[in-house]
RNA sequence: GGCGACGUACCCAAGUGGUUAAGGGGAGGGACUGCAAAUCCUUUACGCAUCGGUUCGAAUCCGAUCGUCGCCUCCA
């Protein structure tokens, strides 16, 4: 038997390949992170995600994965045609913004919303990464390589920073497509205009600037590194000179990626990344999301509003991640169903008394439930497909329905949990994993209803209901319905849930 | 201007040359129920934007046309 394969879109050869590895069975992936001036979006979570996936694809075939996902906690220009590096930058911006102004500085900013953006991640069922660096945790680093690349020629300072010179690599342009250097000058964000540049397209490794609210002093003063230096440099520290997988969404193409190749092979004259994905922008109701027209949601507005982390997981999924994705309530609320149906077959794996763990792995499941182990191998194989997560999703609700159909005896229910639990590790849709209980959603006290407990009202109607009063029952599960909650009976007794 | 994606049922969506076009939502019918809800069973595309072409055979390949959208600027 042949090892598998897992193919993915390369956006250099525009093909779907094979990944290679440099070391069998080793991945070596780095995905870039967010800029942490405000809480993340589901855009930005569309991405992390889908590197998640990858790493839970790569180890269901048993490869280990070295993964690195970074936070950049330096702020970068909003405006790039500013002419001095004294422009602002985003997490200056943020500070001065409504919601800024609680933070003492912009240190105390970048901290607070990387905690919860970290939160966030647990809460979405996403796998700690092996290392996730921060930017700021590598000054020297980024200083020791802007001077490498000044002494092989590679850049130039000029009286406002420190440029690579485009010219001397004569590969740049070869993963957007961007060879045009003449066009490059109007379009390309974190290029600075400076007469003293050598070419319009070169863009700044070091901006030197002492009233930067994050400075720090380098050979060529006071100053600040340039946005894509920090990848570079933190990729190399951690997984070495040639990685295997890089990956971040599409706008990232171009500049930050072609820019990440530019400085890492011309420092040491190695292939930089044999592999590299971009995750396609998600739209919204319809919309382009964008921060500027404000018509995004944060994954904790969501929460807010009663999903749960899982659905939006679920919903985000729902689409491979290289096709555009029309994010909208209604496929949210239809991916809360899905989630609460794992649920439900989870409650009755308890209810049956099982863990997760009782059916070992390596064995198959057998007689009612024989053919879950089919379907797990054909979800796997759909995401190895390219994370085709739309047929592993389906195949994940068909598993499931089986399940569902089942009366869970012994057998079945170590069997069903045996089949949950594989799909979890693959997709992280079925349980959490992650989030600690105590932090975010706080158990739910049970809820009081025009005076009573919830569990008053349910012994109240199941008297009414012995009494065949049904007026007085359904007057009570009426109320209940209005307050949020809803009623299930069933041969044990009434449960109640809370109406999203 | 450069690069790219997509057009499949009421809606989301799979499908990458060969049996009856996955799966989900919604809707209809049924079981269960005092009636519901939840759950289960069941029905729901003779057709895949349009027009040509290649082929024994195409939603799937090629060409043209029409339409929608994204990135390249803040943004993953």
């Amino acid at each position: 038997m042949s090892a598998p394969e897992f193919k993915l879109y390369d956006s250099l050869s525009r093909t779907v390949k094979p990944i290679q590895t440099v070391e069998p069975n080793q991945l070596r992936f780095y995905s870039c992170g967010p800029t942490v001036y405000s809480y993340a979006h589901i855009g930005n979570f569309r991405t992390f995600i889908t590197s998640d996936l990858i790493v839970r694809t790569a180890q269901s075939i048993g490869w280990k994965v070295t993964y690195v996902s970074n936070i950049t906690d330096v702020g970068h220009l909003t405006q790039d045609d500013v002419a001095d590096a004294s422009g602002e930058d985003k997490m200056a911006r943020a500070l001065q913004s409504k919601e800024g102004e609680e933070f003492a500085n912009v240190w105390d900013l970048a901290r607070h919303y990387a905690d919860a953006f970290e939160s966030d991640w647990r809460h979405l069922n996403l796998l700690p990464p092996s290392v996730r660096p921060r930017a700021t945790d590598h000054m020297r680093e980024q200083i020791v390589a802007v001077q490498d690349l000044i002494e092989k020629g590679h850049a130039y300072e000029t009286p406002t920073g420190v440029y690579f010179n485009v010219d001397s690599f004569a590969e740049y342009g070869k993963l957007s497509g961007n060879r045009d250097r003449e066009s490059l000058q109007v379009a390309v964000r974190d290029v600075v205009q400076d007469d003293n540049k050598k070419s319009p397209a070169d863009f700044a490794l070091w901006k030197k600037d002492d009233k930067h609210l994050m400075q720090w002093f380098s050979p060529w003063g006071w100053g600040f590194p340039g946005w894509h230096i920090e990848c570079s440099v933190m990729a190399q520290k951690y997984l070495g000179d040639t990685i295997d997988l890089h990956g971040g969404g599409e706008d990232l193409k171009f500049p930050h990626h072609e820019c990440e190749i530019a400085q890492s092979e011309a420092g040491n004259g190695k292939p930089f990344c044999n592999h590299w994905l971009h995750v396609t922008f998600l739209q919204v109701e319809g919309e382009k999301m964008s921060k500027s027209k404000g018509n995004f949601y944060t994954a904790r507005d969501l929460f807010d509003q009663g999903f749960g982390p899982l659905a939006l997981r679920l919903a985000l999924i729902s689409v491979p991640y290289n096709k555009p994705h029309n994010f909208t309530l209604q496929t949210l609320r239809d991916s809360q169903a899905h989630i609460d149906r794992f649920t439900e077959s989870l409650d009755r794996i308890g209810k049956a008394g099982f863990t997760m763990d009782d059916f070992p792995d390596g064995q198959l499941p057998e007689g009612p439930l024989s053919k879950l182990s089919e379907i797990y191998s054909e979800a796997q194989a759909a995401m190895l497909n390219d994370l085709n997560t739309s047929v592993a999703v389906a195949k994940a609700l068909e598993g499931n329905k089986l399940i569902l159909r089942d009366h869970l005896d012994g057998k079945t229910a170590a069997q069903a949990a045996w089949f949950l639990k594989k799909i979890n590790n693959l997709l992280g849709i079925v349980y959490a994993t992650f989030a600690d209980p105590s932090e975010g959603e706080e158990f739910e006290a049970e809820p009081e209803i025009n005076g009573k407990l919830i569990t008053q009202w349910i012994v109240e109607r199941s008297e009414a209901k012995a009494a065949k009063d049904f007026a007085k029952a359904d007057q009570i599960r009426n109320d209940l319905a209005v307050a949020g909650y809803e009623l299930r009976d069933s041969i044990e007794g009434t449960d109640w849930k809370k109406i999203r």
